[in-house]
DNA sequence: ACCAGCGGTTCAAATATTAAACCGATAGAT
DNA sequence: ATCTATCGGTTTAATATTTGAACCGCTGGT
């Protein structure tokens, strides 16, 4: 496999709740020899993705990530033009609502906002990587993408996180007929314990998926009514979306024959 | 030389300006062989860190980032608590204000602010890489680090930007000093033609440096009043964003003994 | 005073990286 | 309509880099 892989697979072991680790810790974490993530790391810091604590010699997310991230945002903004939607969605419907980017094999989360009319809510870690096969979000994805694609998305070891988290693909494959026939995919506590997931897909300029907008909801206050207005919440914004970032929605039927 | 080094180096020709490349031009910018950089570029984009426009197949940043950078903003908010800061100076000084933290060898752009008040301003690229020796912030932070860092910073060949630029490393040192003195570093078209840079340290909390920040003023427009209230401006910034980052400036004449 | 764990270094063995030639496809010029 | 140059991408044998076990000195807890 190759190094650059190796390097940049370290970067994801740092979080929001986790933004500092060790050298030792990270080479247990990941599984490679200490030497190895000695220089790995050495490489990512000298080109300032990372950095280290001077005092604790711990490393963390360094500040060229910071103005790469600045780069893209300035010629694609797509966090800040979807940041007035996700608003909206945030004030009608209550609860957390999140923004994720459909990656190579899961989804990147680049924004969201927490439920502010209740306490008890759910919360997200910024920057989180969110598998496609157990989120409300990444079934949206995977409903409209070609099917071959979502067949070998679908094709690993599928990882549980909860009880409730499917791992087997064909069942999955045959619940994305009901995301497509809705255009709103939906899951319970399979990827947290008590989350409820709802999300619709947001399409490119070429009527392929690019990610997804969704709303987490403590599975406790989910009723029919909840449901139905979160649909609709769900599908003006997806929509909205998808069209301040110049997408179009393939039209319907069309899209699973897309090559 | 390291892999790692080299498919990260890749990602430094994305700016705002060019927020696309193909590959056999970024092989040609960057001097490597064709499939070298198609391998590395696939390797940075199975981890979302560039993705390829589908239509025309250019590379471009990815998503990764967007997520990572969140992720180091959510932990230590630099950005965000150095905000209120820079409009202000933004709004005193009438100029484009520039926020910059240390790398390696380099400073990385991680916000600025344009000038408001002038139709002939300073633009910013988005995420840029300035370098130490051509840059009034570059020699803001070279005079605040232990001497013989400096001088290992510089010792490499320097680069010339412009006809101002300084490219003799003890010439450079011997200005630090000043520097020093006055807690303003200054410099005429040292990196960009017909703009004149003013800067000041920022600390971190064991008292090193860590970054810039600075006002950029076209070089016809300065005058010795404007300077006065520029070097105004910048000290308090650069010791409120200190203290809003928990950084501590060191006694003046301990910090250059600091090893 | 000890021990366990830390960050970091070393070097021979193992493995991944490289670059030139080549491919089919595309687009502009003639 | 045909040529030509360039594109993105693939293959190969030759090569340079990566790897990991053992080891170092150091620090903090018992």
């Amino acid at each position: 496999m190759g190094t650059v892989d190796k390097a940049l697979s370290l970067l994801d072991f740092f979080s929001e709740s986790r933004p500092e680790i060790g050298l030792s810790e990270l080479a247990r974490m990941a599984g490679y020899d200490k030497a190895t993530v000695l220089r790995l790391m050495t490489a990512l810091a000298d080109r300032g993705f990372v950095e280290q604590n001077v005092k604790t010699r711990d490393f963390r997310l360094g500040p060229a990530l910071l103005r790469l991230a600045h780069i893209r945002e300035a010629s694609l903004p797509q966090r800040a033009s979807a940041q007035p939607i996700l608003e909206r969605m945030s004030a009608e419907s209550g609860e957390t609502v999140h923004l994720l980017l459909l990656g190579k094999n899961h989804l990147e989360t680049i924004d969201f906002i927490e439920a502010s009319a209740h306490a008890m809510r759910v919360y997200m870690d910024a920057g989180e990587r969110i598998p496609l096969h157990a989120s409300a979000s990444g079934l949206a994805c995977l409903a409209h993408m070609p099917v071959e694609e979502a067949r070998t998305a679908l094709s690993g070891a599928l990882r549980s996180y909860t009880d409730h988290t499917i791992t087997d693909a064909s069942r999955i494959l045959s619940h994305l007929d009901n995301v497509r026939k809705t255009g709103i995919a939906e899951i319970d506590q399979a990827f947290e314990d008590g989350v409820y997931g709802m999300a619709g897909p947001i399409f490119a300029s070429d009527g392929s998926v690019t990610g997804a907008v969704g709303i987490a909801t403590p599975s406790s206050r989910v009723t029919d009514a909840f449901r139905s207005k979160a649909h609709k919440i769900i599908r003006k914004a997806a929509s909205d979306i998808t069209r301040a970032w110049g997408g179009v929605a393939p039209e319907a039927g069309n899209e699973e024959t897309a090559a």
